[in-house]
DNA sequence: CTGAAAGCGCTTACAG
DNA sequence: CTGAAAGCGCTTACAG
């Protein structure tokens, strides 16, 4: 720990500097780091000792340039424009970190950027980074349109949430989370459910969970329902507005699987506003599994994706496409998460 | 957009390609790109037409190990062991988001990381970034610790949330919005207004906002009370725990002001299932403007720090550190949004 | 305003 | 197992 600005400038020290002391050539140095097994143990030691004498640590610019190794992985947050950082999606956020974390145990550093209106950043062109992961709003078609020409003349970009098939994706159980909470509510005694979301949304998730709903709502003798939402508004008011015309609507209703927690948080809120008791006269289920669903009124039970899962298998992705690994399947397990909003 | 994969293996462009093709010499590309006001507005546009016309772009790697500008902002978020990233402080992800975007604002790309227990990545040593942002739990004693000592010996690293006062920190106006979330409630009618916090805790940010609200307690003639919480525990379970002893005591309390908005949640959920009426029976103010806090029962009021400009003084204390420049001053303005949960 | 040349700090065939 | 040498793609004095 030498005090910097205290009169010495210090230069950084280089391979160069490491071979002079511990007596051996620069190339030697370099293999100690980079392929430690082509040299012998005694050799290896003198010069490790020498690189912690000199606090050395591998330049990384050089050693990337040389080696045409960028050892990065760019993240890329498609957001809304006009929508703040802080307003992101949380589960973005959530999903963010644990792509962060899988990539540094895969030995990547992670280039994150948020997006809104302008995507540039030429990651390939530049060499900034091996691979992308694009994660983020399904709503901003534009972001999307972009990355899926990227991902058609080169192959090393992965995305959650992308409404586009033709890519390289990763997504959650969507149909069996689906399933497993209609059934739950199956279960728990309700009949009238109806599913607030939409088929035909750029959000292919709310396609799935849609089907998997249906799915078990046919097994149970039930008329699966679609209570369609404006998918131009925002989360949270697409619920609010959906309650609203279900209330007032003739069909009788007593629970509602919604497409995702915003959704059903709004929805929860409406419920309230209205007062209906919530599991009493409605029984509500989200899917995402967002933190504030843990403190909404009542509690939400909600589909939660692994998203450890989920970031490792991006992770997995970009090493697939990188070197040419075996990728697992890219469906990513869900689990119910049964609070107070349901019997 | 040529598809690769197609045979041709191209090689990326370089500027030695583009010098060829526009008929001037590899340092002319590479000032036109680095320092146009030196090339003639004719060459420009030929060295310009020839790159378009490649695709070339400067390759980053290359340009870095010449010119020693890495161009790259660390940011770590420290977290608990053996906590999850889903389960980080959401406004930590909030506060990530606008630093990542006002690096990318200052020309500058972050590599991102999340670190529990082991605090490696030797960012200057390994010339990866210019400087670090460090942010996250305020608990993690050794990563702070670990940080710290960097910061005395290299000072390229601004931080948020640490527990000492030697780094250099950004932070709310914790005194300042504290004061107001007091002012607030006594403006409300309460009086008996319990701060439920500590001053002993590593979060120094808890004392300051301790501070705050003793001064609008004294100044409305009332007597301020510290109801200590106990740091050790999550941040929600100090909160029932906090509200649960405030019920069994014997002094009389119509209003809680919690140290953060996670310790607000918590208590919110305990007066709730204690039966007591939130904001009849009870006021109740957190800080921190967490999304959660919009959806708890009833919606919570609260104090939030101006996230954008958070994020823009981090990334302004760093490149004042890295050259110089002059920084503004590190407190971030903070606003009082008032819920539910208050008259 | 432009070019020829050196060099940033590494990795990696090649030779022994 | 180790060394001498070339070269990754740039930037930047230096000279004109």
């Amino acid at each position: 720990m030498v005090k910097e600005g205290a009169g010495k400038p210090r230069r950084r020290p280089t391979a160069i500097d490491v071979a002079e002391l511990a007596g051996v050539s620069q190339s030697t140095v370099s293999r100690t780091f980079s392929n430690p097994d082509q040299i012998s143990e005694g050799t290896r030691n003198k010069v490790i000792a020498a690189a912690e004498q000199l606090e050395y640590q591998v330049d990384t610019l050089g050693s990337r340039l040389r080696s045409s190794k960028v050892g990065v992985i760019a993240v890329v947050v498609i957001g809304r424009e006009g929508v703040p950082e802080k307003s992101i999606n949380p589960f973005h956020y959530a999903l963010l970190g644990s792509i962060c974390s899988a990539a540094s145990e895969a030995g990547y550093d992670t280039l994150v950027s948020f997006q809104k209106n302008a995507f540039h950043g030429h990651y390939f062109e530049r060499r900034q980074a091996d691979g992308v992961i694009v994660i983020g709003t399904t709503d901003n078609r534009e972001g999307w349109e972009h990355f899926r020409k990227l991902s058609a003349s080169n192959e090393r970009i992965a995305c959650w949430g992308s409404p586009f098939d033709d890519m390289q994706w990763v997504r959650s159980d969507n149909a069996g989370g689906a399933r497993m909470a209609t059934e739950h509510l199956i279960e728990s005694g309700y009949r009238d459910i109806v599913c607030l979301g939409a088929t035909d949304s750029p959000q292919r998730q709310f396609l799935e969970r849609y089907e998997g709903y249906c799915e078990a709502m046919r097994e149970a003798g039930l008329t699966p329902v679609l209570h369609p939402i404006d998918t131009s508004l925002k989360r949270e008011e697409q619920g609010r507005r959906g309650v609203a015309s279900l209330l007032k609507g003739e069909r009788p209703v007593d629970a509602i699987f919604a497409a995702c927690d915003s959704i059903a948080l709004g929805a929860l809120e409406a419920l309230d506003g209205a007062g209906k008791a919530v599991p009493g006269d409605m029984g509500v289920v989200g899917f995402d599994g967002l933190y504030a669903s843990r403190y909404s009124h009542p509690p939400l039970t909600t589909v939660e994706p692994d998203l450890t899962k989920a970031g490792a298998a991006l992770v997995t992705r970009i090493r697939a496409l990188v070197d040419g690994q075996e990728a697992p399947p890219p469906r990513v397990p869900v689990s119910l998460i049964v609070r107070q909003s349901t019997r």
